[in-house]
DNA sequence: TTATACCCGACAAATTTTGTCGGAATTACT
DNA sequence: AGTAATTCCGACAAAATTTGTCGGGTATAA
């Protein structure tokens, strides 16, 4: 509970590994995927997911890889988390209004509260600040 | 992800309605499970856990049940989350160390730094915030 | 043309969560 | 003493989610 995914984990090693490189410094899947020991195919999936919401370029062909696109500053953590996974709550009902309670919830009010201070403290922290 | 889990949700609509009772009133596990439409089993098996860690206080036999114990202005978050389900980080990492990233692992303090943020916001709220 | 990379959806395996079952112990009531 | 209502508990089963794999596609440098 109140963990983040692998996807989410390989990720931010990618991001992180990729803010160490040289400006339009290229590099490959594999090379990520060898050096922390996560399995290929599945780091593949995740930076093609990272390309393709532009948090990365992807420059395919020989001697291809991908580099950072977007300044990691400007990404905060909700938006960097729901891009990876959708909408985040630590509850469905916070963004999925359907709910077998019908109107017997009584912890509603305060499970937003703790979604809020949640996402307000992940508003204020950005990409940048987690890979350093 | 970053999703409390039902047993934790089953345990505070609980908490919630027990306070709402009278002192020394004792609710059933059958009355709080048709009043929120609750697996009956599971929220037995919630509500016997949240006794035996002297959240609640149980009462066996006919005209049996449950009161509240603990006062939910003594137990913050962090400890009542860990309570329903052990040690919590965003990371396994974060409280076991094994981890096939041996050195590799370029993420492991930005990582802490966000359990240490979450802790430090769960710490500062109680149960009685939670449940009103 | 070939080899190396990214791309993508569908599937399979593993893990975790959620729910069920059977039976036991305790106790108020008749 | 017997019965019924309650809590108690572990083992199991089902469902959902996460994690990982596979096969085939597209682009491009050499």
């Amino acid at each position: 509970m109140l963990k983040i995914t692998r996807k989410v984990e390989y990720a931010l090693i990618a991001l992180r590994h990729l803010k160490g490189k040289q400006d339009g410094e290229l590099t490959t899947a594999k090379e990520i995927a060898e050096n922390y020991a996560i399995p290929q195919e599945l780091l593949a999936k995740v930076l093609q997911h990272l390309a393709r919401e532009d948090v990365i370029k992807a420059v395919k062909g020989p001697s291809g890889g991908y580099m950072l696109k977007t300044d990691p500053n400007s990404i905060n953590m909700t938006k960097f988390f729901e891009i990876m996974e959708g909408p985040m709550g630590i509850m469905d009902c916070y963004f999925d209004s359907r709910c077998d309670q019908l109107n017997a919830c009584n912890i509603r009010t305060p499970i937003n509260r703790i979604n809020d201070s949640i996402r307000s403290m992940f508003d204020k922290m950005t990409l940048a600040d987690i890979t350093y």
